[in-house]
Formats: structure tokens, sequence, C-alpha cells
DNA sequence: TGTACATCAGTGAACGCGCGTTCACTGATGTAC
DNA sequence: TGTACATCAGTGAACGCGCGTTCACTGATGTAC
């Protein structure tokens, strides 16, 4: 059955958007061609007109998280002013929300275990990613007027990577949320937006 | 061949030694009896002498690499102030050596992504590992007399783990370096102890 | 406008490999006498 | 002290399942005339 000229775009962009969550929900080595085939409506024989290889669709599935984040965090911030910018995204990002939503979460929790195992395209675009990423950040603490504003955002990021990511990995509720809570705290302290009031987050 | 007693503790201890790197090099998916067994000497259909499954293996191999943890973390701070503990077992940690040595480093770093996919024996051996190590960082911060020493504990080492696990993910070498860099100097100054006259890591 | 043919996204059975697990067997050591 | 027997850690072949990949086939749509 041969179908119109935009519908392979379409079915390549919907298996890429079904692979985006399952590969933060169940990482690298479990993520499998006919589970997410099957979520995209497809049977698993039709993959390889897609992409040449299961490797390959990871590789292409890092960008694709990276960029459906990057809207979110555009959407998130819009239209605010530098502080309120940064007060709301570290809210957003250390949040149990965030901690609870490991398939819409940001990628570098979800994945930075398994970064030193997957392929050179994989380790490749994820770095491109974080380092968007950090530079989005280095930008909006530079417009506060804080000096060394790259060294700034690679431990601020840094610090609620590791503050979600512990708030998974740990079962006792209680501890999670207190690391949630100290590390956004301290983090925004750091960065002097703790007393800036939110704007209701648009996620 | 039947050996002498304690022979077959000397194995599965053998057997549980060469788990810990290996588990946290490659991780809980690709880490594989057969492998495990071939390093520790032995083929692989003795392994179920020693455990009743693969799984049962990563769940005793997480008090293993805690056990170790904690062993050389006491090593390396033996003997000095809390204000020089703490200042020596951050430069320790949230180091290139660190970063470049994940199958003896911290699992905390090495496991969290995997952890929510794990079993639930996994997953609690593992909590009761963090709970350890943030208790023992909270003492040491106590005694330097700051306040709510638990919360800056929790909050301190999500910190570490979060720069050492970007550090690992990223493969620009000067980004993974300024990361640490960042975040060593950052973590220290908010506990106070950059200024610590460094006694030589004993690790 | 209508007809014949070519294309190729998608189907579903099958293949092959890796890996966890099982199992019959071995033989060194411990125990009973 | 010496001999016969029992034990069981460890061996290595085999099994079975899951999963990535291949491949012959289908049939809706595009193109040529």
């Amino acid at each position: 059955m041969r179908y119109s000229e935009s519908r392979k775009l379409e079915t390549r962009h919907r298996v890429l958007k079904v692979a985006a969550r399952a590969l933060r929900k169940e990482g690298p080595e479990k993520i499998g061609v006919v589970e997410v085939m099957r979520a995209a409506g497809l049977t698993h024989g039709g993959f390889y007109a897609h992409f040449k290889s299961k490797d390959a669709l990871l590789a292409e599935t890092v960008d694709q998280i990276f960029a459906e984040s990057a809207e979110r965090l555009r959407r998130i911030v819009d239209g605010l002013p530098p502080r309120h910018a940064l007060a709301t995204y570290i809210d957003s990002y250390v949040s149990a929300r965030h901690r609870d939503d490991a398939s819409g979460g940001c990628p570098i929790v979800a994945l930075s275990s398994d970064l030193p195992r997957q392929s050179k395209k994989f380790q490749e675009r994820f770095n491109e990613g974080v380092k968007l990423l950090i530079d989005t950040l280095a930008k909006w603490i530079a417009d506060t007027g804080t000096g060394n504003s790259q060294r700034l955002a690679s431990s601020v990021l840094s610090a609620m990577v590791g503050a979600v990511a512990m708030a998974r990995a740990v079962t006792d509720p209680t501890l999670s949320d207190e690391l949630l809570e100290a590390a956004r705290t301290s983090i925004k302290t750091r960065l002097g937006v703790n007393d800036v009031q939110l704007a209701k987050a648009r996620a």
C-alpha cells in the first residue's frame, strides 16, 4: 500500500515521538523495535523502511528528545524576564512532577548513566543537546548580571540533574521530597532568585 | 570436586567483587552471568550454586558496592577532622579520576538512571546505601557547626552526583573538566571548606 | 478521462544470536567405621 | 592409619526465549500513455 508523499515523514515522526518517551522510560537496552512500532500503530517489519538499525533510531531519538525539551523550556519561560525565567525553570525542573515523569522529562537525568555505553553518534548528539541547554541557562544568568555565567550554568545544571536523579533513585518518599526541596532552595539561593514571585508554570 | 569449608564463601565473595565492578561499568542489563563467572575464574553453570538468579546477584552486588564505597570513604578521610574530611571527600569525589573510573566509583552515579527499572530488592538496598552515605556526610557537616545538616548533606551529595554524572555523559573534554571544577568549587564554598589545606588523598 | 504499469510503505513469518537457566555428570574432600 | 562411601562446588552441553534483522509479499497510490 503506497500512500501519499508526506505520509512517510509523518510515520517516521510518529515513531520518533513514541521512541522519545520509551527511551527515557526504559533505557537504551530495554527499549524494543517491536514495542515502539506497535505503539506507533505499525508492525515491526516496517521499521527498516525508516531507520537503518535500532542504533540509528536511538541516535535520532536523542535529537528528538532534546528538541522536545527545548520546546517545552521555551513554552515554560516564554516572555518572562531572566530572573523569573531562571526561577521558573528551576522550580519546574527540580520538582516532584519532573521526578515522576521520566518519559516526558529531561534526557540528561534519564540517560546519563547509560551514555558511556552508547554509540558515538548517540553520545555526540547528547553532547550537543547538553551544550545548548547550558548556553540557554548561561544567557539568562548573564542577563541577571552574575559573573562567569557559563561556569555557573554548568554547575547549576549539574546540581539540578543530580537532585532529580537521586530523587528518582531513592525509594523512601520523604527522603526523595527532601532531596528535591533542599536542592531547589539551595540552587535558587545561589542564583539570587529565591525571592522571585513565581509565574504559573505553563508546561 | 569438593573443596574446603570456607572455599565456597571465598568463591562467592570473589564473584561479588567481580560483579561489583562489572555492574557499574556495564549496567544491570548488559552485565552477564557468563562474563562475571569467567572473570571470577569459573564456568557459568556453577553460578546457581551461589545465587538463585541473576536478579539475586544484582541485589547482593548493590550491598557489596556500597560496602566497598563506604570502606574507601573511611580510608580516604581516616583521622581527619570534619572540615578536612568534607573537603577531601568532595575533592576525591568530584574529580577527573572518579569520572574516569566508573567501575570503581560511586554506585549512585553509575546506576541512578537504571534504578527505576530494577527489582524491589535492588532498589531497597540502594536506598539503604544512599541513606547511610547521607548520614555520614550529615555527621561531618553537623560537626562543623552548620545548621540543618541532613538537608545540607542531601543537597550537597546530589550536586556531587550530578556533576560526575554529567562529566561522564559529555564527550567534550573541556566541558567535562569545567563541569567538575565549577561544581567542586561551588560545593566547597557552600560548606565553607574551600580554604581547607588538603591532606593527600589516600585512596 | 481512463487504463496499465511501477513503486515502495507496510505486513508478518522466519532466522539467528545472545543470554539466563537447567541438568546430568565429575571428582576432590569430609565423614564413618 | 586406612578404606569405602557420601557430598556438593564446579563443569559444560543443551534448552528456550526475546529481540534485532531479513525477506518475500501485498496493495494503495503515483506516473506514463
